[in-house]
DNA sequence: GGCAATTATTCTGTATACAGCATTCAGAAT
DNA sequence: ATTCTGAATGCTGTATACAGAATAATTGCC
C-alpha cells in the first residue's frame, strides 16, 4: 500500500468524501464513526495492526489518530496496552448533559442577542431541511442535521471557546445519543420542541430560547438513560 | 484527564508507585511548559526535527505530542506545514474567561452543596500554602497554587465533564495568565479575593461563593487584556 | 538591474524496522 | 491436582528511512 493519491484504494464502505492529503485527520474521522457507529465496541481494544491493515494504512497516522481521539475522550490509552474505547458510566453521561444544557443555555441567549438575521435564516434552512427527513423517516440525516442545529446555535452566540467545549462534549455523547432511539411519538415531540426553538430564536427571545433548549435536554437525558446499564 | 478513573479490578494492592515512562507524554509536558513560558513564541513555526533533536527524541512522539496539543487548542496543525503556536487574539481571551467564569460559578454552587468537609479542607490547605509562597514573594508557586485552587473548587462538584472542559480553558489560558504580570497591590487584592472564596466555599454560601469567583475572573480579565496586541 | 523560472534544500507525511514489555501457555515441582 | 515459574508470542513504544511538497536560492533572460 503506497499513496492514497495514486493509487486510489476501493473503499469497502460508503461516503468516505474527504481523502484529504492528511492521512491522519482522515483515519481521525472514520475511527470517531466507527466508535459513534458502535463497530468498535465500549471497552474493547483497539489493536493496531489489526486496524491499520484493515484501514490500508500504516501505524503512525493511526496512532497519531488515537492519541487524538484520547484528546477528545472517546478513548482511553493505557500505557504498554493501547488504546481501549471508553465506556460511559450513566453518571457520566448525565453530567455530560448538565455540561452541555448549561452551555446551550447561555449560547441561547447570547445569540438572541448577537446574530444575524442571516445567520438565523440559515439555522431555518436546516431546521426545515431536518423537518423533511422527519417526514421521509430519514432517521440517521435527522439525527446529523438535529446535532447540527444545536451546534450552529451555539455558533450565533459567536464565542469560539464556548462552540468548542460545546462540540468536545457533543463529540463524547454521540454514541449515547445514537443509541438512544426514540419511539415515533416521543420523535414528533421532540420535533415540536425544536419548532418551538426555531421560533423562539427568530423572535429573539432569549428567555423562552433558553427555557426551550434546557426542556428539550433534559428530555434527551430521560431518553437515554434507559439505554445505560453500567 | 482527571476522570474518576475507570477501575482497574484487583491490580491496585499496595501504593506501590510504578513511574510510566511514556515518552510522548513527557514530551507533551515538556511542549506544553515551553509555549506556556513563552519559549515557543506564538505564532512560530515548530520544526520537528531541530525540537526532536533538542529534547533528544525522534520524530514519531513528538508528532504524536504535537497532535494532542492541536487537541488542546495551543497549536494549530497546517497541513504540510507542521505545527504553530497558537496566538490569542484578545476577543478569543475574553471568550475563554467568560466560559470559565461560567463553569466555575456553576461548579460553585454544586460545589457548596455537594463537597465533602474533607475536600474543603484540602482546598483550605492549598491556600494556606498559596500564601506561603505569596509572603516569600514566589510568583511562579503562587501561580500555580492559584489555578490548582481554582480546578480544585471545580472538582469538589463532581462533575467531570465539567472539570473536562474546565481543565481544556484552563491549559488554553495558561501562557496569557503567565504573562498578565500584576503590581504588588493588585496581587495584594487578588489574594484578598481568593481568602473571601475560601470563607464562603467553608460557609457553603453557594450566592457569595459565585459571586466572588465571578467577580475574580472579571478582574483577571481587566489584568491581562493591556497585554494583548493583537 | 529586476523579474521570472528552475533548481536545490529543507521539512513534513508516511512506512517500516527493531526493541521492550505484557500476556499467555506449557511444564515442572510440591 | 494445583500453583509457580519460564519461555514464546504478540503488541506497543520509539527510531530511522524514504517520498512528496513547500520554501528558499540561484541563475538565466529581458
Amino acid at each position: 500500500m503506497h499513496h492514497p493519491m495514486s493509487e486510489t484504494p476501493e473503499r469497502d464502505t460508503a461516503a468516505i468524501k474527504i481523502e484529504r492529503h492528511s492521512l491522519h485527520d482522515a483515519i481521525l474521522n472514520r475511527l470517531r464513526d466507527m466508535i459513534i457507529e458502535g463497530d468498535l465496541p465500549p471497552g474493547s481494544r483497539v489493536n493496531e495492526g489489526q486496524i491499520g491493515s484493515m484501514l490500508g494504512v500504516s501505524r503512525t497516522p493511526l496512532r497519531e489518530a488515537l492519541k487524538n481521539l484520547a484528546g477528545e475522550g472517546l478513548v482511553d490509552l493505557i500505557p504498554s496496552r493501547g488504546a481501549v474505547v471508553k465506556k460511559f458510566a450513566a453518571k457520566e453521561v448525565r453530567d455530560m448533559l448538565d455540561v452541555v444544557r448549561m452551555l446551550e443555555e447561555t449560547a441561547a441567549r447570547s445569540a438572541c442577542e448577537l446574530a444575524t438575521t442571516h445567520g438565523i435564516s440559515k439555522v431555518r434552512a436546516m431546521h426545515d431541511e431536518m423537518l423533511g427527513c422527519y417526514r421521509s423517516g430519514d432517521r440517521l440525516g435527522y439525527y446529523k442535521l438535529n446535532q447540527d442545529i444545536h451546534s450552529a446555535i451555539v455558533a450565533l452566540a459567536d464565542n469560539a471557546a464556548l462552540s468548542d467545549v460545546h462540540s468536545l462534549l457533543q463529540t463524547r455523547l454521540k454514541r449515547i445519543r445514537f443509541i438512544g432511539h426514540e419511539g415515533p411519538e416521543k420523535w414528533a415531540k421532540a420535533v415540536a420542541e425544536h419548532e418551538e426553538m426555531i421560533a423562539a430564536l427568530e423572535n429573539r427571545d432569549a428567555d423562552r430560547l433558553s427555557a426551550v433548549i434546557s426542556k428539550h435536554l433534559r428530555k434527551a437525558w430521560e431518553r437515554v438513560k434507559d439505554s445505560l446499564n453500567d
